[in-house]
DNA sequence: GTGAAAGCGCTAACAC
DNA sequence: GTGTTAGCGCTTTCAC
């Protein structure tokens, strides 16, 4: 913080008013003279009065702030909804305080109660867990959260997501039709919701509904891209011919692993990889994709918050958003 | 905000002391009986108590919140920085309010003057111009400011940074003993300070100190992937056949652009780029970088900002890093 | 070692 | 339409 050079105070003697008038002409409020209130914008411009957000947010209990709680700044799938967000905070005047938890120093609740502190106005959780204790300090304190790109088990949050049933069934049978028989997933945190109940199930039941697929191929705690260029021996040894891949940078180091081990892809492989961030089109072959409108989640999810922080009415808290299954040539598409 | 359940004056009521004593019990004050200390600890444990950061704030006048200004989240060289930026801020338990300013909703001095209003107590500049109005709301407010990777041009403030001269010489002294004689260079915005009074003067100075290199060849306003895409052409019609590039999303464009045109890069076309962020290894051929420490570079501003935040001293105020120039398949490195 | 009290800069009744 | 006043929840002198 710094010296505080003009206060609410200083404006409201120089233009011989109250300090509740210069509180009205700041906030917008009509019931100020037109005289009155030129008066005293005339004096805000003269003497660089700008309102303390801080002992704002005290008396008024609205910091106009809300909480990101992100992974991992670093991967464009958070930092494209991030991107969403931020746009529509902007419009709505809310700053935004980031906080990403996978960094060791700190618990995740411990994060997350500090974010708290700070009396954030509402929260955007993006991380694919949400640990019991972090739900449990969102509903002492009241504050709202919306779930973007991700789920809770119970449904307890409002969320902005897509079907990753459908979608990852789609891609399957796209690989599928493709005659390719050895069908696998590839997923970083098998116990996230999104992959526990969603698309591993949709994986398993797509095995399970098909005569000539008969067995299970689920890669799971596979996180980056040196993760997916070593795992990619493991797929050759399983004689793997299709895959799924939850993550763009390891659908990219699988990809890479099989062109050094001098296979094609996609006749040897065929990727589908499921965020369709910039890295899965630069890439060549550029990688087919589910193409998940990551700007329009954050979006979506930013826009429901506002909802909620001014505690209107919101019809549909879990938001199901369309995806699109975008043909490259990391698959043959026959 | 929400419900303030427990505040510091149902704790000293609780424990049967003032609230100064809480007070120093919270801020680990150790003019506090270890007998007291603890009953206080007790109340605070029974009751959930956590302070009110904004009150602390108003109170103390330190928020332990800094500002992040960064044009695009999505662009991996500011993640990349931020990430190393967020974890020092982490150690030192301040949290980030971020703000991106590439978006047109809000004129840049806005949206500084929203995150001053919050009484930040420091910021961390990260876009590659400082116009005049930011400088000047920064200095009218004393909040101390740290550019990470980019530049004022009169060096006003304390930044952290790597010798760009000395890095595009060297790239270039790379391309010119591979035979390459149509050097080009391909910037985003010619009027950032690193570009206009580092890089660009350093190509300029190459020129002139080799005879047989004669033409300047600077392509300005290439901002992303597909602006990279189309340069191409124009490359290719200037017969360049070695570009130095200060976006690695651009060097990708170019890269692929080339491949498509069934050119062989490295040897029709070399190309070295500046930030050897993941995408530029990811590609193939892979691009030979500049690797700039970005992740030091971030996490040495936010430390640099702790101590001006805390008037220590602080020796050196203008940071040059390391930097290094990594060998890959797309120059031929003879 | 502990408490009383002022005040941080603002908002929001309420009164006029 | 405008002013008065009581806080918001905390820190921080200053006494004792």
């Amino acid at each position: 913080m710094h010296k505080q050079e003009v206060t609410i105070y200083d404006v409201a003697r120089e233009a011989k008013v109250s300090m509740a008038t210069v509180s009205r002409v700041v906030n917008g409020n009509n019931n100020v003279r037109k005289e009155t209130r030129e008066r005293v914008e005339a004096v805000i411009k003269k003497l660089h009065y700008q309102p303390n957000a801080v002992a704002q947010g005290l008396a008024s209990k609205k910091t106009t702030t809300v909480g990101l709680i992100v992974p991992d700044l670093t991967n464009l799938y958070f930092a494209e909804l991030s991107k969403g967000i931020d746009d529509i905070a902007l419009l709505y005047k809310y700053n935004i305080i980031i906080s990403s938890i996978e960094n060791r120093l700190m618990k995740e609740d411990q994060v997350i109660q500090s974010l708290l502190n700070k009396q954030v106005d509402g929260v955007i959780y993006m991380s694919n867990r949400l640990p019991d204790e972090a739900a449990e300090a969102f509903n002492r304190t009241n504050t709202p959260v919306v779930l973007a790109g991700t789920k809770d088990s119970r449904e307890n949050f409002p969320s902005v997501t897509i079907d990753y049933k459908k979608a990852d069934t789609e891609a399957l049978n796209l690989l599928y039709n493709d005659d390719k028989r050895k069908l696998a997933i590839v997923v970083g945190d098998d116990e996230a919701v999104v992959n526990s109940e969603n698309r591993i199930p949709a994986y398993k039941q797509f095995i399970a509904d098909h005569d000539d697929l008969d067995q299970e191929y689920i890669y799971t705690d596979v996180r980056d891209y040196s993760d997916g260029y070593n795992l990619y021996t493991k797929l050759q040894k399983d004689g793997i011919d299709g895959v799924i891949v939850t993550r763009d940078s390891v659908a990219v180091g699988i990809l890479n692993s099989a062109m050094d081990a001098g296979k094609s892809v996609p006749n040897d492989l065929e990727i589908v990889t499921a965020s369709a961030t910039q890295i899965a089109s630069v890439v060549r072959p550029a990688l087919t994709t589910i193409k998940q409108p990551l700007y329009d989640m954050g979006a979506v999810a930013m826009r429901m918050l506002t909802k909620l922080m001014n505690n209107e009415e919101v019809d549909d808290t879990h938001i199901v958003l369309p995806y699109e299954l975008v043909k490259k040539q990391s698959t043959l598409n026959q």
